[in-house]
DNA sequence: TTGTATGTTCGCATATGTGCGAACATTTTT
DNA sequence: AAAAATGTTCGCACATATGCGAACATACAA
């Protein structure tokens, strides 16, 4: 069971009406999850990525989970520490 | 001459300093160039852009600009405008 | 040149993301 | 089970992007 569908069930648990159709929502969901997914191919956790953008882990937390809008250097900032870099493309 | 170009000779001349090594501002200035190009092949002037987004002009030209830092859905909102869709990715 | 459309820059007010610590929850380890 | 490590959530203060109008600049047309 992947991650994605793990989060799915478990909100729908607490919250029924979660996914009730707000594409948005899934959109900025499945951002975070990627942010997760970079982490979690690092081995790293969220106090050590914290430390590396000298911040804290609920900051990274938040990322992972609620963040519903963010700014680019954010997930600049997010990349970097996971060793990796941010592309946006329009199509 | 590619409007990367013109823009370079034209800021060059105005400071100097602006190309002396800030790759941040590099690359926020070619993601404002990649929503003018998209808005360009659409043929819309920016205050029709705005008027779709319902704001004004200025912050079209803003976006395209003088944007240092943006939020995801700032760029989701553009996009929309002419007609595309932001892919965010990490590599 | 004169006007007209388009684009840029400038404060300022407002909205909202970000940074932080603390309390709590969850998972893992011993 | 108990402890330790890891992750989540909540307020609050603060930083900064966003929305706006007005003045100015630029390009194009009559």
């Amino acid at each position: 069971m992947s991650d994605f569908q793990k989060y799915k069930k478990k909100r729908a648990k607490q919250d029924p009406k979660f996914w009730s159709g707000y594409d948005e929502r899934l959109e900025t969901f499945k951002l975070g999850l990627m942010l997760k997914q970079a982490r979690l191919e690092t081995g790293l956790t969220q106090e050590q990525i914290a430390k590396s953008l000298k911040t804290t882990k609920s900051v990274v937390s938040r990322m992972e989970n609620h963040a519903t809008d963010i700014r680019l250097s954010t997930l600049e900032k997010f990349a970097k520490a996971v060793g990796r870099k941010i592309h946006v493309s329009l199509s």
